[in-house]
DNA sequence: TCTAAATTTCTGTGAATACTGAAATAACAG
DNA sequence: CTGTTATTTCAGTATTCACAGAAATTTAGA
């Protein structure tokens, strides 16, 4: 078990919240929370105990963080547990996590979106409105889903200095 | 009651697990794709009925997408009834959703890390290592948070050609 | 002011989800 | 091979969330 400080516990409870308002469990959230304010890594154990959740949750939950690519295995000698850290740089992180969401939800929406408009284009009982609207919206997750392709491939500092020039940006690129 | 084409009803469905897995209520998130989709408002009893849930959900839902600004009400002459209408901008849409959760969710959580950074760096049983983590986050976020504060401004075509630029915005940018 | 329509509020119910604890399985040391 | 520890699976339970339907309130025309 794992004494928390108030700043560790407030922390972890938050990220939770935060969680479960981006339809993320609130227990993996806060695993999640714990393995990133944690200097070493944790057994299941030990995560048990400090949350004071089931033995069963927390397994399940590091699995879940796993198949997201934001938390790992590693072994410490001498012991036969398996311990948990949290990937620890917060850009890459959440990196990886946008690559997921991308995977899992925008890539099956274009595919939807363009399947229905396919079928919407053919019909017998047409319906131009709503071809109209699908279109649109398809046009906004191939620029949108593009567009995070190719910025996801910018270094960190890159953007930084991208998000520092602010306005100018417009400028200096020729769109006025 | 509003007829719905196969395509519209799929497209309904899928807006509505959408929303689920974005921590948005399911009959929101179909009450919005039915107003996207339709070209003309509807009352709330129509979209009672052709959603089949009570017109209370109706009603709370309705309220809800307005809360985000995303529909709003309109009237139509000769009818006492409240008509509710999408934006129909998706650029525009996204950009208010957008902006809703940065207020309510972005915000408040820079506010709490530098909450929780300030605590850390003050407290007598100091953990560097979560300052450490902590300071991380936090510029994560302010850096994130103040690139949207700069891009929401740019006109949708800005962004259309900034992404049909692809890597070469780099270069562009002298970000070698 | 009265009545009827429209809308919202509220409370109980149902469904989905999260969670626990026991049992089963796997991994390992002796 | 055997006993022990670690981990996962699974079935039942609890909690949360969504929803329906009734009741209350508001709105506006007569």
């Amino acid at each position: 078990m794992i004494p928390l400080t108030d700043v560790q516990k407030k922390f972890i409870l938050h990220w939770g919240e935060m969680g479960t308002r981006w339809g993320i469990n609130r227990t993996v959230a806060q695993i999640h929370a714990l393995l990133y304010i944690t200097p070493r890594a944790l057994n299941a154990e030990e995560i048990t105990d400090t949350l004071s959740v089931a033995r069963s949750n927390v397994s399940n939950s590091l699995r879940e963080l796993q198949s997201w690519g934001i938390v790992k295995v590693v072994h410490v000698l001498g012991d036969r547990r398996d311990h948990f850290e949290s990937m620890k740089d917060v850009w890459e992180m959440f990196r990886v996590i946008m690559d997921e969401r991308k995977r899992r939800e925008m890539d099956p929406t274009l595919a939807l979106l363009r399947e229905c408009r396919a079928e919407a284009e053919t019909a017998k009982d047409k319906d131009p409105y709503a071809v109209e609207r699908l279109k649109e919206m398809e046009s906004f997750f191939e620029t949108t889903t593009s567009w995070y392709t190719q910025l996801r491939k910018w270094p960190t500092k890159a953007i930084v200095k991208f998000v520092k020039l602010g306005d100018k940006a417009i400028k200096l690129l020729g769109f006025g």
